[in-house]
RNA sequence: GCGGGUGUAGCUCAGUUGGAUAGAGUGACUGGCUACGAACCAGUAGGUCGGGGGUUCGAAUCCCUUCACCCGUACCA
């Protein structure tokens, strides 16, 4: 659990403090000031490792030139001991921190003692969080789309996981309702044109237009030669054909993603929300705390009501939320079932009530936000704070492209590229890269001719490089020199003193740091650029420094880093769901 | 109309609680292996951070306003 970021920064805010009071205890400055300054890291290295903005900051309530005040805190500094061998005052009046071999010899024994759970933070504290993500429908191929979500929320899931949550992942078969029944329509249509030929019977304009739906129809009909349709209802035909479809299309969902590297711990039914009657009981509940009333026939939740309070609740004016072109929703139909969003609302109310989950965070397509606050505004309804505790992570959509043209993805038009498609052209490893590659709220271009080479035009590569090269090295200087990789505490971190060592000793404390911020951000996206620089900063230090004849100290020391680099490199692929090769 | 997302280098994108001269990859151009893996590195060029106003010591970042593109606004899921 080190973060030799935070401990710096600690210590520069601790160091500035005593000699405030050093100098105030002197007469120096005047006392009882309550300065909030602010610690940064300069991007200019040449501003030294740690800045402080206590002299800015600090320049009213002490009444004093900021570079008079930073020169008195200079001249009241204690460095003895710390991890700071100098400090500078530069520019209105920042405050220069400059680290030491300490510090640096810290940050290679810290990542040796953590190993594989070097990076763990402490940001979950052990509570329950539900990460739901792709439930896509089971009535067809899961797209591109799907796979971007796939690895955001498997990759999401991992760094939370990291940041000490107790994560749960799932996903939500939406196996009832209004598609399946397109779904059953489609494949009886097929059905009926297998038996009286295709022009003979028509298919249904919306349905599922697909050829995994032709295929499953052919089955079905196969099976089925000598009593269909017969004396059978249709009725009944839909529900077998449903049955016969989910039960082919949902092990084929679960063998596509885990080729893909992605294992739920659970697999929901949405029927079973409707079949224990829990989805009738939440809207009884509704009804009951007086969100709903009857309409032609259908009953009707009263969202507009519930969003204002919500909006309200946040802090928007009575003027701005009655501005909103607000719409109440439908739970129950006029024919008596249930809306799909009555059995999300029972959905979630499952999350929080039943399985007691603290936090719950869905990956959803962008073309959903329409439903992401009424989602949020129906629990609160019910008293579950959905508000607060469901976090909707939307995903801009994959824009598909091909010789730089968009290509138009729809299931029901059966064009969409399917995953396992992909699969076939790509390697998990650079799939999963590449759609991790951007944050969750940018649209994200998948051009299927980049995609398909695998040259170093994807970025993996150049991340499994640095691992491949690592080893290699640390492989040859065993076999040809003899020489092993030290343990941390006998190497002297002094000798490492170029500058691009010092940079990679940096960026690998910087790693903590960062995932904690991409647990606190919902965007794993984070852990690409990371390792992407991390890598680089590792090439630059190879190009510049060699390890192969040098003295022994220095020798030893630049093998530790290398293999302090490959280390992490390892840890944050593997969070990714990528392999780290040792040759390639 | 209303709501959400996005506007930063030719292209694709980073930019942390407001900080010092706005970064990276890619493309273009120029260099670097008889030395530990050249799937690598170094250098050059490329910017009114969509426009305008405001807040302050200081704004790509916060507030207001405006423009452009994408998406949503079902008794579909």
């Amino acid at each position: 659990m080190t973060n030799m970021i935070q401990s710096a920064k600690d210590q520069v805010a601790a160091l500035t403090e005593a000699a405030y009071e050093r100098a105030a205890a002197a007469g120096s400055l005047p006392a009882g000031a309550e300065v909030r300054a602010t610690i940064e890291i300069p991007k200019d290295t040449s501003h030294g490792d740690y800045a402080s903005s206590f002299a800015m900051a600090g320049a009213k309530a002490l009444r004093m030139a900021p570079r008079a005040i930073a020169q008195t805190i200079v001249d009241n500094l204690e460095l003895e001991g710390s991890y700071f061998s100098r400090v500078e005052i530069a520019g209105p009046g920042f405050l220069n921190f400059t680290l030491g071999p300490k510090w640096y010899g810290d940050v290679l024994g810290a990542v040796e003692q953590e190993g594989a759970t070097y990076g763990s933070g402490s940001g979950g504290a052990g509570k329950k969080v539900m990460v739901e993500f792709v439930s896509a429908n089971p009535t067809g191929p899961m797209h591109m789309g799907n796979a971007r979500g796939g690895v955001l929320g498997d990759t999401l899931a991992n760094v939370l996981a990291r940041d000490g949550w107790n994560v749960w992942k799932e996903f939500y078969v939406n196996d009832a309702g209004n598609q399946i029944n397109k779904f059953a329509r489609s494949i009886y249509a097929r059905c009926m044109q297998l038996a009286l030929g295709e022009d003979n019977y028509p298919f249904p304009e919306d349905g599922y237009h697909g050829e995994d739906v032709k295929e499953l129809a052919q089955m079905f009909y196969v099976k089925h030669a000598y009593d269909f349709p017969g004396e059978t209802s249709e009725e009944d035909w839909f529900a077998e054909m449903a049955r016969f479809g989910l039960e082919r299309n949902i092990p084929k969902m679960k063998a596509d993603l885990n080729k893909y590297g992605i294992q739920y711990d659970q697999w929901f039914l949405e029927s079973s929300l409707h079949d224990s009657g829990f989805v009738a009981d939440t809207v009884r509940l509704l009804t009951e705390k007086g969100w709903t009333y009857e309409k032609d026939g259908a009953l009707w939740l009263n969202t507009t009501e519930l969003l204002k309070k919500k909006y309200m609740a946040e802090g928007k004016s009575q003027e701005q939320v009655d501005k909103l072109d607000l719409k109440d929703d439908v739970l129950r139909r006029a024919n008596g079932f249930y809306t799909y969003f009555a059995a999300d609302i029972a959905y979630h109310r499952n999350k929080f009530e039943e399985r007691k989950f603290d936090l719950v965070i869905n990956i959803w397509g962008a073309d959903h936000h329409g439903h992401v606050a009424r989602l949020q505004a129906a629990l609160d309804g019910l008293g579950l704070d959905g508000s607060h505790r469901l976090v909707i992570v939307l995903m801009q959509l994959v824009n598909l492209l091909q010789d730089g043209k968009p290509v138009r993805m729809s299931k029901r038009t059966g064009k969409a590229i399917a995953l396992h498609d992909l699969l076939d052209e790509i390697s998990v490893d650079a799939a999963r890269y590449y759609f991790n590659n951007r944050a969750a709220t940018s649209p994200l271009d998948f051009d299927l001719d980049l995609a398909v080479r695998q040259d170093s035009e994807n970025p993996v590569y150049y991340v499994q490089y640095a691992h491949a090269r690592i080893c290699s090295l640390i492989a040859r200087l065993a076999e040809e020199d003899g020489a092993a990789v030290p343990a941390a505490g006998s190497v002297d971190a002094g000798v490492l003193t170029a500058p691009e060592e010092l940079a990679l000793m940096k960026s690998l404390a910087q790693y903590p740091e960062e995932l904690h911020l991409a647990a606190r951000d919902y965007d794993p996206s984070r852990v690409n650029r990371y390792l992407t620089a991390l890598a680089g900063d590792f090439h630059r230090f190879y190009n510049a420094c060699r390890l192969k004849g040098e003295e022994s100290a220095v020798l030893s020391a630049r093998l530790k880093l290398a293999d302090t680099v490959r280390s992490v490199l390892a840890n944050g692929l593997n969070l990714l769901g990528v392999t780290a090769p040792e040759k390639m």
